[in-house]
DNA sequence: ACCTGAACACCGTTCAAGT
DNA sequence: ACCTGAACACCGTTCAAGT
């Protein structure tokens, strides 16, 4: 055959990644495999090959798409200079956004690189992106704190909401409890020792 | 050839458990096949699938397995009567657990049942025993709640740890900041609040 | 009753051969 | 330059044949 160039080099690893996440929408990682992909777009399997270094390359930028789609989920609207309502209003979108793509979020944290790999260096800053996001929500209430403090806040946050949210899709909770809730107590708490701490009457704990 | 009765039932099925534990020990889950635990055990792949329905039988109840020692590393000293010394002590324990058993651990979520498949029983039932660990040491400063809120108040806790720890392990957050600061954190905000609601003065958060 | 190992239908990955 | 498809070394799972 040789050379069909009915696609770019771009069209054609879009193509495969399209494939791969309607895949993965339907099937979970369980169901992707590079031969499928290559069945899928009309392409052999040497061909992904081509436009891949190998199956997890593939995988790791599929969740890279899923991470922007996340970050504009995140900021389709502006979240507003009121913390309280910024952070919950954050919280709102990622929990709405975990719900309606269950398994291409799943799908962010159950890749794990294989032995010598790391993650490629977009990845992390794809995440400093999206902790920047909640970062500048808490801002206002930080302002006695160093850049470094309102980041590790941030983590914080951004951790725990991924906890709750990855325990209750994966019904390894033993519940039938919803995120939701659970992530209202999060942040009442928190917001209150954050309010308290603000107010400098709660320096103390 | 047949039957060889060097071991016993349980024998077989704990000899393979054990070289499959060993194996996620030193590679995760990708390493773990069947066949390989079949000729680790000096037996043929049949014989696994005598004794497992399948491969992920056989991860399921590795899990499980780790669960119990999750649970033995966590109640082997009493943990005394103080709520915010128990609960501290209990996150230290956990971090510890997960900082030394980091792949049998991850393997726990990394994990997803098949399409049809869910996890069984027993599974949700050793993860209430764990919550009510958490429960029972929160238990003091949750008086006047109800059962139900406990238990709420206790999966909060251990999904927040859980995402704490989870994203710290897998190099997903974009920080070399440590899961103990972070949990230390969450805990301060979350017992500082717990303990003003206890003491009635920050019931109108 | 249970162990064996061939058989089947898949994989990921490579690479010489083609255009 | 890039697509092909055979080839290789693996998989999970089944099951007739053995003892």
């Amino acid at each position: 055959m040789g050379r069909r160039s009915d696609h770019s080099r771009e069209e054609l690893a879009a193509l495969a990644l399209d494939a791969a996440r309607k895949i993965v929408e339907l099937e979970g990682l369980r169901g992707l495999t590079a031969r499928r992909v290559a069945r899928d777009i009309g392409y052999t399997i040497g061909t992904i090959y081509n436009h891949f270094e190998n199956l997890d390359d593939l995988i790791m930028r599929l969740n890279g798409q899923t991470l922007d789609a996340l970050y504009t989920a995140l900021t389709q609207t502006p979240l507003g200079n009121e913390p309280v309502a910024a952070i919950r209003s954050l919280t709102e979108r990622y929990l709405r956004f975990t719900s309606q793509n269950p398994r291409l979020w799943a799908s962010l944290f159950e890749f794990h690189p294989s032995e010598g790999q790391g993650l490629p260096d977009w990845h992390g800053e794809k995440i400093l992106m999206l902790l920047g996001l909640v970062e500048r929500a808490l801002a206002p209430l930080l302002a006695h704190r160093t850049e470094a403090q309102r980041l590790h806040c941030a983590r914080v946050i951004w951790s725990s909401l991924h906890g709750i949210c990855s325990l209750e899709a994966s019904g390894k909770m033993a519940a039938t409890e919803s995120a939701a809730a659970m992530a209202d107590t999060f942040l009442n708490y928190l917001l209150a020792g954050l309010n308290a701490e603000a107010a400098g009457v709660a320096s103390t704990v």
